[in-house]
RNA sequence: GGGCCACUAGCUCAGGCGGUAGAGCACCGGACUUUUAAUCCGGGUGUCGCGGGUUCGAGUCCCGCGUGGCUCACCA
């Protein structure tokens, strides 16, 4: 432009022919006309939606707003500029005549990228555009870099994890996705404290890790020199909370798991724990389908969603069927009613690779997880889970082979895994030093002892119902999107060389 | 960790059998006072992911590496 002209001698960068150095080369002009291009404050009457969604009463008034400029057209001595704000996009009219000699040049040295606060005039251009015709203008940040292209956005999926700001600023559906996000997480806050249920914080290194089956990260404390694990789970607290008197009570923060990255796997990941006192895995039921329908129907109005192609309906109630059920729908073999010696040669017909000592419940998990869950696309109730894959749940009754266990699967995946909790602290420590055996034969997913935790059990914690719930999962489904990465505004990525 | 695929201008992409690197947008210069993927005239701005090799010559063929994606394995 003009401004350039000039200045094309005084500033090397400006014949480098490198927009980086082009926009540091005006960066010195602002400058050297008394102006910082790093703004301060700009006080603005109205966000860019209001002026759309408000226009019948602020046509002909006087307003002030601010935002990024991402798009310019100019036409001579009249520009348009597009600026886009946190509530959307608006067009502002520049005209030579209202902005006078000075402004107007000033005006020509602003980029698609910088950060503008204006005040001016709402009107309607005659292509019927709301737009705000500008007296003046400020600079208020200059962008030094080129935004990505305006039509195509940002596709690169690695510059787009990397550089999530850009993905935000160029793709609007990113923006809506976030947005829904937290409302997601606000509105299962509500349900659970509009239930008198109390939200704690407990900690997110431990000394042992517990609660899942999962690798821990491992981290040390450098004055007590000792090694501590990020959280798997926040279960066991929680537990103890319910042995100290608290009755109803949830936690909803970050998981750390040392595991495979997938797109349905991070290393951090957002849980919802719940658990209630003198409560059973009915009632663990009746509040994950209240839950989920809730928070579906407050941020998108309806229970029904599509996800990948596939109708979803949240609207309760789900589907309840056990996994012995649900197995010997799938594949003929009840593991129920079997010898140990069957089921283990039913696996291997199934295709399923399981040790000669392989368990009938520990085969059934094994053809649950191949054949069945996969499988499920409505959200169903999966009950009834062998006492094997379930060291914190209470036995059942009627069998003790089983757990009042289970798990909500919706499009294939986990989303949720509740169940009566283990009470019984002598048999706590059974499942526990079962576990630790299992872990000594190189299973190092399998639990740690937790003796503290045994303790808090001999004092006795009531009747108790648990559930926990997936968020970024939860999020995935209601926003229909195919990965957690894009749910997760910064997931972990490798750095990059 | 295995398999497959991708990596070329700021962004989105094209580059047949190896022969001086291309388009659109963005950007730079010029024109234009209600445009909107503004338009018109002029300009290509590049470590072809990185490192080797083959070749007279490599974006292209071969080997290794890096990052990412999909998938399998893993993963309540």
């Amino acid at each position: 432009m003009k401004i350039m002209d000039e200045l094309g001698g005084q500033f090397e960068g400006a014949e480098l022919g490198n927009e980086l150095a082009h926009r540091k080369a005006k960066v010195e002009e602002w400058r050297s006309r008394g102006i910082d291009p790093y703004g301060s404050k700009f006080v603005r009457t109205h966000c860019a939606a209001e002026i759309v969604e408000d226009f019948s009463e602020l046509e002909g008034e006087e307003v002030s707003i601010a935002g990024r400029i991402m798009a310019l057209r100019g036409h001579g001595k009249a520009s348009f500029l597009d600026i886009v704000d946190a509530s959307g996009r608006i067009q502002l009219y520049a005209k030579h005549d209202a902005l006078g000699d000075e402004l107007y040049e000033l005006l020509g040295m602003m980029d698609i990228g910088d950060i503008i606060g204006v005040t001016g005039t709402v009107f309607r251009t005659r292509r019927g555009e709301i737009s705000v015709a500008i007296s003046s203008f400020r600079i208020l940040s200059k962008a030094l870099r080129p935004l990505p292209e305006k039509w195509h956005g940002l596709r690169d999926v690695d510059t787009r994890y990397r550089q999530r700001y850009l993905d935000l600023m160029v793709n609007p559906e990113v923006q809506r996705t976030f947005v829904l996000r937290t409302k997601i997480i606000s509105a299962i806050r509500e349900y659970l404290d509009s239930r008198g249920f109390l939200e704690v914080e407990t900690p997110c290194m431990h000394a042992i890790a517990g609660g899942a089956a999962a690798r821990p990260f491992i981290t040390h404390h450098n004055a007590l020199d000792m090694e501590l694990y990020l959280r798997i789970a926040t279960e066991l607290h929680l537990k103890r909370l319910i042995v100290g008197g608290f009755e109803k009570v949830y936690e909803l923060g970050r998981i750390f798991r040392n595991e495979g990255i997938s797109t349905k796997h991070n290393p951090e990941f957002t849980s919802i724990e719940v658990y209630e006192a003198y409560a059973d895995y009915y009632d663990m039921m009746d509040l994950t389908e209240g839950l989920v329908a809730y928070v579906a129907e407050t941020v998108l109005g309806t229970t029904e969603v599509e996800y990948q192609g596939d109708k979803i309906d949240f609207a309760p109630p789900w589907t309840r069927i056990t996994m012995a059920e649900a197995v010997l729908k799938e594949t003929g073999v009840d593991f129920l009613n079997i010898e140990q010696t069957e089921a283990v040669a039913a696996s291997r017909k199934l295709g399923l690779k399981v040790s000669d000592d392989a368990t009938c419940g520990f085969c059934m998990s094994e053809a649950y997880e191949e054949f069945v869950e996969s499988r499920l696309v409505q959200p169903t109730i999966v009950m009834d889970y062998p006492i094997e894959v379930s060291p914190l749940a209470k036995r059942r009754a009627d069998n003790p082979n089983l757990t009042y266990r289970f798990e909500v699967v919706c499009a294939g995946r986990e989303l949720a895994n509740a169940f009566t909790e283990l009470n019984d602290p002598e048999d706590q420590l059974q499942r526990f030093s079962a576990q630790v055996a299992q872990r000594e034969k190189g299973d190092d997913e399998a639990h740690m002892m937790d003796e503290d935790f045994v303790t808090a059990l001999e004092y006795g914690m009531p009747p108790t119902g648990g559930m926990g719930l997936g968020v970024d999962r939860l999020v995935m489904l209601l926003t229909d999107s195919p990965s957690i990465r894009d749910v997760i505004l910064f997931p972990l990525m490798r750095p990059k060389e």
